[in-house]
DNA sequence: CGCAATCTTGAGAATGCTCAAAAGTGGTGG
DNA sequence: CCACCACTTTTGAGCATTCTCAAGATTGCG
């Protein structure tokens, strides 16, 4: 029975059988969502915890305007932030990218979970630090590279994540997001990401068939990104 | 006796004499640091827990070829993550911008007190948490906003933190950062960020003198901006 | 007072944007 | 099963914002 959440949760700690079991009740009241759908809404009072068992999501913020900057993936294994119920408002908005399963906790079951069974709390926590530094490389993804260094290193941060959950082979995997999401997330235009896609299979390096990344040339879209896994906290950081 | 760390926190929760006293205590071993002075460096292991009592420091990450992104500014009263301990290497570095007051606590000492002070433990979540919506925000300024609002937003939000610690009036406060960091603060060239101020001064928006920002037009700023204090969750974040 | 860092200015260039339209894709209802 | 419609991807051309390089002015510190 596959669980990314365990699975994820294990490369930080040893759990143990109660542990797993624990997280399995978790994950068995997910329920299917369709693909573009709010999970919680900026502005709204904090809800329940939600974690994704499948499918990706999103964190995204809004402009008066229209212009909309997508914060973080979530994908299956991701929570969004445990402490959420310290907030009086959240200040974004949670949604699907893809169909999902998603899981609603409420803040009490989880405390109860968390209090019972340090081994999840301390993974969680690790696994909260991680997305907070995800964060940080993105701001230093569209802050210091150019457009397609930008693409490269999502491309290359999005296939380490899924790998380490079961989802990707070494070199492909799924990839729901619309050019126009990709945008979203790296602060370009649409035109601009599909001329950068473009340009990033010009030199060989990746292959986009409908919804399927390949990556061609591993080392050679990591250097042009310049990236270091090292942030991700997986196993195999430095592999390949 | 004026203690930042005590102002901010005080926002959040309600503090007992006790809990004043153990922040007072934590407080008081702080010591001189120069300004631009690395405090904690990425690819470390993580050491101790740092407090700022004074000045103004900063988190940022560098790119081999020299690039530099800022991704948070401290000031008087923020601390580095707190769960710091749970992780081998640091991702970022944290440095002084001006000449600080700092506060190192190892890992245990800190756990006493959140142990025993569980209003303050609550407190120190609720300031991550604002911490992390902090650099969400940052993301959205980067990605969505052009050179001007950068600015415009970026003195926005540091004066309305810098007035909840009580180090700004209500329309100005010390500005301790070179053109150079601000440009490597919001992903634009020190040239750029001149000719951006030169703009905002000339709309008679604000005003720079030395070290010292003053706001002219609050209202045109913020608008400008479209800044809306909520996610610092700070008291009169509607003021104005 | 002098040096180093910071700020300012100018001019040309590049990256990425806007607008517009065409081509391709997938899902749905008749 | 086909036709249609909406969405997504692709292409072109002109343009704006921002960058690069370079040099001069100003500031502050030792």
């Amino acid at each position: 029975m596959f669980n990314p959440l365990i699975q994820k949760l294990e490369g930080f700690v040893e759990l143990s059988d109660a542990d797993r079991d624990a997280l399995h009740r978790l994950a068995s009241v997910a329920r299917d969502v369709p693909a573009r759908t709010n999970l919680v809404r900026e502005g709204e009072p904090p809800s329940d915890i939600i974690f994704i068992t499948e499918g990706i999501g999103c964190r995204f913020k809004q402009r008066a305007n229209g212009a909309r900057q997508i914060t973080a993936y979530l994908v299956p294994g991701d929570t969004c932030d445990l402490d959420i119920a310290l907030l009086n408002r959240l200040d974004h908005t949670i949604a699907t990218l893809s169909p999902c399963k998603v899981a609603r906790v409420s803040a009490t079951t989880l405390r109860e979970i968390t209090e019972n069974h340090p081994a999840i709390a301390r993974a969680m926590r690790i696994s909260a630090l991680i997305d907070e530094a995800t964060l940080r490389e993105w701001l230093v993804n569209i802050g210091c590279r150019s457009a397609l260094e930008r693409i490269a290193h999502l491309f290359c941060e999005f296939l380490v994540r899924l790998r380490a959950v079961g989802l990707a082979t070494e070199d492909s995997c799924d990839l729901p997001m619309t050019q126009h999401e990709l945008a979203d997330t790296t602060g370009m235009t649409t035109v601009h990401v599909n001329r950068s896609l473009q340009e990033l299979r010009r030199r060989g390096l990746i292959e986009l068939k409908g919804k399927n990344l390949k990556v061609l040339d591993w080392p050679r879209l990591r250097s042009l990104a310049e990236f270091k896994a090292g942030y991700l906290r997986v196993d195999g950081q430095t592999m390949f």
